[in-house]
DNA sequence: GTCTATAGCCCGATAGAC
DNA sequence: GTCTATCGGGCTATAGAC
């Protein structure tokens, strides 16, 4: 594949798109760079001129996945006005996602610290779960949901949401999130609304 | 270390210790056998006899850790009688090997499809998630637990459980489980209880 | 800027002494 | 049964032509 006249921009993304999906996969030290030399059609010494090293790659890769997720959310978030609607917002996001681009999904699910970077930052502490955590806490100021622990609060409303998406991602669940959607909605506010 | 004269199963015991906590830290394929050798005082020679090769000895500290999990939660399933507390003492002996055996904990979730053996399962689709299941079921038709999807009910109780051990073993979470557990207990019950 | 070819390193697995 | 030494293979990263 010749790839010696199209934009750069474009090619990195390629690059970036091909080693996510093989890092799922196998893992970030079971894809090797020929390998996703091949999956992208991009040359291992491109890859090295605009990346530096694997470890660098695997960081831009983390670091555009959270940025394209954060942007996802902030958009459905802009006509959301109630709490309860806020967090529904988030749900079907990620219901959407891990129906729609599963690959990423199950990146954002299964990325660990393999890579001892300190750029790396574990999901949870990602702006999209901070930005999670801020709805609870007004939530709990505005009565809507029960008083208590908020980052508790955040840990159940999340981990119902994101337990359904890893159990669907492993084959586990055979029927799309749509189909119960509603069901865990309804489940994950449960857990944390106001009597 | 010289290892020749003590019991072979002990020996084998330290390898797999060794294993495991390396596959934590660094993931399977970021483990060397010389690693282990150095971990396990156990030799290059010994493990092989054994083992036959590394994904054998992945295996065998995937199938050891699951028998584990699984011996313990049936002893505390032995006494208890209703299906709300069949499920805290689900939650507590998470909390507990969370903070107490950290190890265990973070090799159970962060587990995965690294090697690509039919005999590695899921966490998910193991015995001791199976055992859930079927006292979600017992309790819907008890009329404890709300009529629907009793799969979405257990992803529902479990999603929040885990994701407590996940985010505290990943340190965003400073106190120990113990000390929010009522609480997290509560909200997971109250994601599924009948009205 | 982009390519191919390869240097240099480390790994899994085995051979063979004890 | 257990050890150490080593082989063959595959990896990351770089050198150098175009």
């Amino acid at each position: 594949m010749e790839k010696r006249n199209i934009n750069p921009q474009k090619k990195m993304d390629l690059v970036i798109h091909a080693a996510r999906k093989l890092f799922v996969e196998k893992g970030y030290r079971g894809v090797a760079i020929p390998e996703i030399v091949k999956e992208s059609g991009v040359s291992v010494g491109a890859i090295y001129l605009h990346f530096g090293n694997k470890e660098k790659l695997a960081e831009t890769v983390y670091q555009k996945t959270l940025q394209q997720f954060m942007e996802l959310f902030s958009e459905r978030l802009a006509n959301k006005k109630s709490v309860q609607e806020k967090l529904k917002a988030f749900a079907e996001l990620v219901f959407e996602i891990t129906e729609e681009d599963s690959e990423m999904m199950e990146y954002m699910l299964s990325v660990r610290k393999e890579i001892r970077s300190k750029l790396l930052l574990p999901l949870c502490s990602s702006d999209a779960f901070t930005e999670v955590q801020r709805i609870i806490d007004s939530g709990v100021v505005l009565g809507e949901i029960k008083p208590g622990s908020n980052l508790t609060a955040a840990i159940s409303y999340t981990g119902v949401i994101l337990r359904a998406a890893d159990l669907r991602l492993q084959g586990f669940l055979k029927q799309p999130l749509q189909d119960i959607a509603d069901e865990l909605i309804e489940n994950a506010w449960s857990s944390i609304a106001a009597k």
